[in-house]
DNA sequence: GGAAACATACCAAACGGTATGGCATGGTGG
DNA sequence: CCACCATGCCATACCGTTTGGTATGTTTCC
C-alpha cells in the first residue's frame, strides 16, 4: 500500500540517479512495484504528478537545509558534511538544476530555493557577527553550490580546507 | 554544405539549450535543414557521434578557457566574464554536468575537464605570487562553478563583490 | 581531350522497435 | 460501499538505422 508521499519520494530517487527525462510513470510503477491503475489514483495525471514533485522538493530541501544546520552547533560544518555526505543529494541537485534549464515551473522553484537558502546563510553569518552578510552568503552558497557539481568530487579535507582558505580572516566555525 | 564541425558545434547547442536527451538526430538534422543521410555520411552511428561530441566540448572548454584567460591582463577577470557573459556557455555547462552523471564516458571527460582548469587556475595563482595555489584555486573554481549554476544568475556586480571577498588579503587582480 | 569511374555531399522514404501517457474494467479488503 | 490496486489495451510518438537515389565535381586512363 503506497501513500502519495511514496511516489513522490521515489521520483526524487529517480530524479538524483537518472535525470528529470527517466521520471515516468513506468518508471516509478515498476521501482514501487505498483502498476499505473494506483499512480492515476493519486494523481491526475503527469502534469499534475511533475508539480506536486518540484513542490516536494522545494519544501524538502530547502527546510531540511536549514533544519539541518539548526540542529546543533558548528552549522556551517554541517552544511559541508550535508553537501558531501549521504549520497545522492548531490545528484539531486544536478538534475533538478538541468531541469530547471528547460522547464519554467522547475526554474521557479530552483530560484525560490537558491534565495531561500542564500538568506538563510546571510542570518546565520550575520548572528556571527561577520561583516558582510549578503556578499558573504553568496561566496558560501556558491562554493557548496560548486562542490556539489565537482566531478570528481572534493574530499572532505580539500573541501575543509578550501572553505577555511573562504572565511580566513574570521577563523573556523 | 556542411562540415563535420557544423554538426558538432549545432550539438552543442543543442546540448547548452535543451540538454543531453535532446541531442538526437532528427533534433540535428531539423536544426540545420538537412537530413538524416547527411548524418550518416558524416559519422559512423550515434554512438561515435556522441563521442566525437564530448572531444569537441573537452577542446573547445578548457583550451578556450585557459585562452580567454591568458589574451591578456586581468586574466580572473576575463574568467569571470566568461562565466557570466555570452549566453549559453552556462547552460552548456550545466548540462554536460546533467550528462557525466548519466554517461560514464561524459563523466569521464567533465572530469579531465575539472582537472586541467583547476591546474590552470593554481599556476595562475602561482605566477602571481600567492599563497596555497591548490586549494586557492579550488575556491576560484568552485565559486565560477557555482555562479554558473545559480538561479538567477548573479549580476556581474554582485558575482564581482564575492570574488573580491574570496581573494581578500591579496587585493583585486 | 574526352569518356569512364569514382568521390563527395546530400535527399527522401521507410522500417522496426520501443517507450509512453492514458484509460477502462474488474477485483479485493476493510 | 469505497479506497486502493491489478490487468490489459490503445494510440501515438520517437528514434536509430538502412536503402536507394540525385547532383556535382574530380580523378583516371586510353
Amino acid at each position: 500500500m503506497a501513500t502519495e508521499r511514496d511516489w513522490l519520494d521515489e521520483g526524487l530517487a529517480v530524479l538524483a540517479e537518472q535525470g528529470a527525462p527517466a521520471v515516468t510513470i513506468e518508471v516509478l510503477c515498476e521501482r514501487l512495484g505498483l502498476t499505473k491503475g494506483s499512480f492515476y489514483h493519486h494523481f491526475r495525471g503527469m502534469a499534475a504528478y511533475r508539480a506536486a514533485l518540484l513542490d516536494h522538493f522545494e519544501n524538502r530541501f530547502t527546510t531540511e537545509f536549514i533544519a539541518v544546520a539548526e540542529s546543533g552547533e558548528a552549522k556551517l560544518e554541517r552544511l559541508l558534511n550535508l553537501v558531501t555526505g549521504k549520497g545522492d543529494a548531490a545528484g539531486l541537485e544536478v538534475a533538478v538544476r538541468a531541469w530547471a534549464q528547460q522547464d519554467p515551473l522547475a526554474r521557479a522553484v530552483q530560484e525560490r530555493v537558491d534565495r531561500r537558502r542564500i538568506e538563510y546563510l546571510s542570518t546565520l553569518w550575520r548572528r556571527r557577527g561577520g561583516e558582510e552578510p549578503e556578499t558573504m552568503a553568496r561566496l558560501l552558497y556558491l562554493i557548496l553550490v560548486g562542490a556539489g557539481h565537482l566531478v570528481p568530487s572534493l574530499t572532505a579535507d580539500e573541501l575543509r580546507e578550501v572553505y577555511e582558505l573562504a572565511v580566513r580572516p574570521y577563523g573556523r566555525s
